[in-house]
Formats: structure tokens, C-alpha cells, sequence
DNA sequence: ATTATTAAAGTGAGTGCTCACTCACTTACT
DNA sequence: AGTAAGTGAGTGAGCACTCACTTTAATAAT
């Protein structure tokens, strides 16, 4: 079902239960403790599969790595075009996302922590490798709702459409650390309440009448 | 001059130049390779210090790595500070801080990319210990402005000002790392163009206005 | 002035541990 | 009987940290 590029056939000739299996360990353990200080013994003892097994199936601990990048990439994916497929407006679409930033929390937890890690310079030499892709997911899909809402004047017309994408996307991003990422949970806390995330409908009503003033304002001068 | 927690008081009995040089190589070696597998052998050689040496002012590694972070939070502060110091209205600080994450490139590069590095869960052992101080530095500002300024009915009134500080916060996060990081660069110009790091003006009047979209718009319903 | 004394600062080869990766071997499947 | 898949003790490189030692500098004794 699930293949690989960055792999060997052997991984790829596994019955799925195995590969997420050795995948979802290795995500976790990149996410926790990096790409350097992640350890492959442990990985493969964690996983219930021998370090020799592990080399059979991956060239080395890069070739790995990529291929928990590109496991993920395919989870971003198929969440984004779920949400875009069921929504049809562009503030529907928004909202949407912030909710599943919220729900999704445990299950793409280690998703979240592996890309933020990846972005780290540390790893500035794969992060390239990926980059395009999953912005391209996501950056364009912005950047032509918005475009298209202002042609049809649902939204002001002072602003580059491409920019608001971008600043959008920032939030959403900053969201998704601060759902997954311990640091900034605390930083979320700090910044609001003890309990905020207790509050996901407060949080999403907040998020959306600072993006909808974003969009909607005009400027009389 | 400068006096530090977590290091002895050889280190800090050294003169002033010396311990910029050790701490300035330090930050450079964990932002670009993280806490891990930043070497203090070849930090050492880099900064023309012995080894010896190094273990008579840090007690471990993870003493040097809390020291750097006072220096970066230390830096941080006399940045905010004669940001707030010079400009009277909440809007004239906001862009004035824009202007100085463009600006403070080069500068504060390794400072943010220390910054990020660390709230990695990889390190979320010390990032707690210092999370509060950062945020602390800017969270309450912002807050207290808000309030301020909501009393007296300059912004919206029907937004939380402890959820838009957090908001505007996270975009100048992202606008701090989309400045720092080689990843966050190039997924700046995949989301806008090419030249934008041309074009701080641009970039500053566009967060303006979305900011201040956010924090004006009133819905009539 | 010169020398002795002592403490503080600095040195870097060495130690022991961790971990990516290998390879000679066994097991399972056809 | 032959091939594909799997095993795990072993290897060597990297690196945090140590320690027996040297150098520097400041003060005291002659």
C-alpha cells in the first residue's frame, strides 16, 4: 500500500502494520531527541525488529529519516485536502483548520514535533529536500482562495493576497506548535490562561475575529 | 561587566572581551549543530581555549548552554527595551519592532536561531527553566498595551487583549525566523516572492496592515 | 632589586562511554 | 537447493569530561 522512496524494496515489500510500526517509533524518537541523538539500536529494539533488519531496510540513519518526512508529509496531505474538500468558503476553510489543529493534537503530535525539528538549522541539510513540498501543499491553496475572495470584493483589496497567506499560514503554524510542543504550551499559558486548553471553542472564536478583522478591514482615509 | 548564573566565578572574573568571544563561538556551535552534538572540544579551539579551561569556567555542558541562553535573553531585553523606550503609541512600537527583527539580522541571527533551537522538545529539559523569562520580557507588554488601549476605546472591543498579544507575538516569531533560519527563508519566498528580503518596506507595511485589521475591525451584524 | 612561596589559571593527552554501521551467520520461504 | 529476510555481537570513530601537570602573577622574604 504505503511506498517509499526513500527506502529499500525489502522495507517497502513489508505488510503495512510493520512499516507504521517501525515508522511511528522512529518519529517519536527523532521528534524527542533529534537527528543526531536519536539512536537506531534503540529505535530497532523499540520497534521489536533487529538493528541488522533496520540496515536492510534503510541505507543508514539519513535514508530513515527521510522516510519518516515523507510519511508525515503524507499525513499533512491527506488531512489538508480533507478539510478543503468538505468546506466550501474560505472562512469555513479556516476554521476548520484551526479545529483540526486542535483535535489532532495526540495523534499528530509527533508529526508536528518532527517537522518542527526538522526546520531547525541542525538539519538545514534535509529540510530543503522536503521544504518545497509541504509548503507547497499548503501555500498555494491560500494564496488562491484569497485571491479569488478579492477579486469577488469579499475581502479588502489593500493587501497582497500572497503576504495574508502567508501571515495566516505564520498563525497556524505558531498554533500547531503551541498544541504540540511543550515550550510553547507554556508559552500559550503564559500569554493567556492556565486553562486555555480547556477552551478550544474560546481559542477558535479568538483566533477567527483576529484573522476576520485581518481580512475585512478597510482603511477610511 | 557582565555577570552570569550558571557558569563559576572564574569565568566570570574573565574580562569582558574574552567571554563574548567563548559565548559568541558557543551559540554559533548549538544553534547550528543543537545541544547534542555541538562539540565543546572544537568550541574550545574555536574560541582559543583550552579544554581544561572550559571545564574550569562550566561546570558541564549544560551549563555553558544556560549561559548562552542568559546572554541571548539579556540581549533580547536591551532590544525590547529601547524599542518601548523610544516610541509612545502601541502602533509606532509594533512597526518599530518589525524594523528591528528586519534590521537586527545579521546581528540577533544567532541569538534567534539559539532561540528556536531550544524550545525543541529535544532540550525542553532547560528550555522550561528560561521559557518564562523570555516570554515574560514581552508577553505582559503587549497585554498591558492592549488593555490600555481597549479601555480607551482605541481597538475593538470584543477581543480578549491577552489572546491578541498572543497572536501578534506569534507572528513576530514567525517573522523572527523567517528572518533567522534558512528554512523559514525560503518558505517565506515560496509563500511570497523571490526578492522580499529586498524589500523590508514592504514586508512592514503589509504586517501593518494585517495587524491592524486585526485589532480595528468592528463587525456590524 | 632579587628570589622564594603560593595560589590561581590554564593545558591537552588520555579515559571510558555511546552509537552508527558491518558481517558472518541463522532462519523462513519457495 | 537456493534465495530472500533477519540476527546481534562486534568495530571503530566521536566526544564529554578528567587529571596530573605547567604557566602566570601576585605577594612576601631576603
Amino acid at each position: 500500500m504505503m511506498e517509499f522512496k526513500s527506502c529499500s524494496g525489502v522495507f517497502n515489500r513489508l505488510d503495512d502494520e510493520k512499516k507504521k510500526m517501525i515508522l511511528s517509533v522512529s518519529i517519536k524518537a527523532f521528534s524527542e531527541n533529534g537527528f543526531k541523538s536519536a539512536n537506531i539500536n534503540t529505535i530497532a529494539d523499540n520497534a521489536g525488529v533487529s538493528v541488522g533488519a533496520m540496515y536492510k531496510y534503510f541505507e543508514n540513519k539519513r535514508a530513515l529519516y527521510l522516510t519518516c518526512l515523507e510519511w508525515s508529509l503524507m499525513h499533512l496531505s491527506s488531512k489538508i485536502s480533507s478539510v478543503v474538500d468538505e468546506e466550501p468558503d474560505f472562512l469555513g476553510i479556516i476554521e476548520k483548520i484551526i479545529r483540526v489543529i486542535q483535535e489532532a493534537k495526540a495523534e499528530s503530535e509527533p508529526f508536528n514535533k518532527l517537522y518542527y525539528e526538522m526546520a531547525t538549522e541542525s538539519n538545514a541539510e534535509f529540510a530543503m529536500l522536503i521544504a518545497s513540498q509541504i509548503e507547497g501543499v499548503t501555500s498555494n491553496l491560500y494564496a488562491a482562495y484569497l485571491e479569488e475572495a478579492q477579486k469577488n470584493n469579499l475581502i479588502r483589496q489593500d493587501i497582497d493576497p500572497r503576504f495574508f497567506a502567508f501571515f495566516i499560514d505564520n498563525l497556524f503554524i505558531m498554533l500547531q506548535f503551541s498544541y504540540s510542543c511543550e515550550y510553547y504550551k507554556d508559552r500559550m499559558q503564559l500569554y493567556t490562561y492556565d486553562d486555555v486548553f480547556l477552551d478550544d471553542a474560546r481559542v477558535r472564536e479568538q483566533a477567527m475575529r483576529f484573522i476576520k478583522g485581518a481580512l475585512f478591514y478597510s482603511e477610511e482615509e
